[in-house]
Order: structure tokens, then sequence, then C-alpha cells
DNA sequence: GCAATATGTTAGACTAGTCTAAGTTTTAGA
DNA sequence: TCTAAAACTTAGACTAGTCTAACATATTGC
């Protein structure tokens, strides 16, 4: 039962997501203010997605995800959260403008360009002595002057 | 005259900055076989970027870009190209599905994130003195391994 | 407890991007 | 040189995702 979204489809899986884990609970208005979209929009891609089975929906009720829905919405939200780390931490991009950029990003890439995205955090958090990865500090200084401070690294 | 283009209206134009740049031009049939799509597609694709100034086009004869369609061609490319390197230099995705991923990608990115990104990858190769970046280096035994091998940097 | 308001649903229209099928123009080889 | 094949174009249909407008149900405060 491999399923294959659309980004779009993905957005509302996720947003659900989102709101159950914030406000316990997830409301059609909610998902049409934070995807800013019409009530109506959301209901159609609900209807679809209850139809896929990733959706619970009852009529005037509260949105929820079945197992496999809450499944694939981790998903999206694992890269939505690496993707920003990248973004912020990495490249030092703002973090209104990180949030958007991650929003967009994470329906693009794959399970193996997140999987080895975490590893190469796991990898700097923990292979740099410092508070922050030295690495960075380097490169935030090259950011900010063009001055390539000497590294030198050894086994 | 700032474009703002679709993703899909982005793929026409790289498509045929692409075709222009290694057969010297480029033709409506080319054009739908490397964006899989059929020629009535392209055709309607190539209505519409005329209408906008930056495609050119004379029935059953080559297609163009206008200088603005190049330019923005241009920075989809380059979109392109620093998403490629980042996945397979740094992250070691395998080339096939670094290409595929990096044209997703193109369109999601920020100016300032293709900025950032470029001025990183600058930063790493002449900051270090390996024909091959030790970060690098270290992050391939890192997922090779799952071992940290230290790394001492002083400025 | 019911009227006013807020929330949710349905129906139907519109756009972008795709296709198929039919028609037109160009090219190339006998 | 003219005809068959290849390349291109046009017309029209379809889908996903959006909207507006009208209708239905819930909630809330008097």
């Amino acid at each position: 039962m491999a399923q294959n979204l659309t980004s779009t489809m993905e957005d509302y899986l996720e947003t659900i997501y989102e709101l159950k884990k914030v406000n316990g609970v997830a409301r059609v208005g909610e998902i049409a203010d934070k995807l800013k979209v019409k009530s109506s929009t959301v209901n159609s891609a609900i209807k679809y997605l209850t139809e896929q089975n990733l959706v619970l929906h009852e009529k005037y009720g509260y949105v929820g995800l079945t197992k496999e829905g809450d499944k694939l919405a981790a998903g999206v939200k694992s890269k939505h959260d690496i993707l920003f780390r990248f973004l912020t931490e990495f490249l030092m991009i703002n973090p209104e403008a990180a949030e958007k950029e991650a929003c967009c990003i994470e329906h693009a890439i794959s399970e193996e360009t997140f999987i080895r995205l975490t590893k190469f955090f796991s990898f700097l958090e923990k292979g740099f002595t410092d508070e922050k990865p030295k690495l960075l500090q380097l490169f935030e200084v090259y950011l900010k002057t063009g001055k390539r401070m000497k590294c030198n690294c050894e086994r």
C-alpha cells in the first residue's frame, strides 16, 4: 500500500498532524487557515484522503489520521524539520524564510537524502568538541567577512 | 518585470536552455522527449512563454529564448547544478538519483539559499588543504562505519 | 430554548497542465 | 519531383486543486 501522494495532499496530512500535536484536535477551519485555502477546498482534500484510508472524518466533527496517515504525516514532518535545521543552523538562513522554504523542499527530497542529512547532523554534532561545531563557526566568519580561517583536521 | 513562473514553466525554460547549449538549437520534439510529455503539451507551454516574452518561436521552426528567458533559465540551471553537487559530493547520493532530485528541489530553493550553498562550497574547497576536503573524508568514514574520527580545528 | 453567529458542506465554475486524435507542414529518399 | 514519413500544430477532453455562493448544522448567549 505504497501511497503516492501529491505534495498538496502531503501538506494536508502534515497540517492535520501538527494541529493534533499542538491543539489535541484538528478541524476543517483550522486546516484551511493554516494552508491559506477555503474550507470547501479542505473538504475535497479530506474526501480524497478518507477514500485513501489516510484520514478519518465525521461530518461536522474533528479530523483525524489513520495509522497509515499518521505514519506518512510524521515522515513529511521529519523531512521538514531536518531541512529547517539545515537551512537555519547550517546555511544560516533566517527562521521565517527557512520555514517557508522547508515547506516546499520537504516534498522534493528522497528518503535517502533525508537519512544522509540526518546522519550529517549527528556526525557534525558529536564529531566536534565545541558547543557549536567549529566548522560552522568558520563558515559564519567566511559568510560575514569573506575570509577563510585556517583549519587543520587530523584523525 | 519580475516573472513568477510555475515550476513546470521553469522546466520548459531550463530544457530549452540545455538543448541549445548541447545541440545548438532546440526543437519541440526534443523538448517533449526530455520532459517526457507530448509535443502538444510543449506547444501550449511555448504559447504561454512566448506571450510572457521569454521564448521565441516560429511555427514549425526552432525554439529560442529571449534575453529575459535566457537569464531565468540560467538561474534555474545554476540552482540545479549546485544542488546536484551538494547531493553527490556532500551527501554522497548516487548521481542518477541526485539528478532527479535536483530537478525537483531546484524550483523550491530561494535565491538566498542558492547563494549560501554556493558560498559553502567555495568555503569548503579553499579552506581545506587536501584534494578532497578533510571534512568530507571524515563524513564518508562515518557513513560507512558509523565511527567518528577525531577532528581538531584551529584557526 | 431559541435566535444569531460561527462553522462546515455541497454544487458548480475556473485554471494549469496534461492527453488523444485529427489535421498541417517539412524533409528526405526513390 | 513528388510522395511517404517525420515533425509540428490545433481542437477538444480530462484531472487536480482552487474558488464563490448557497445551504446545513452546531454553538452560544440572552
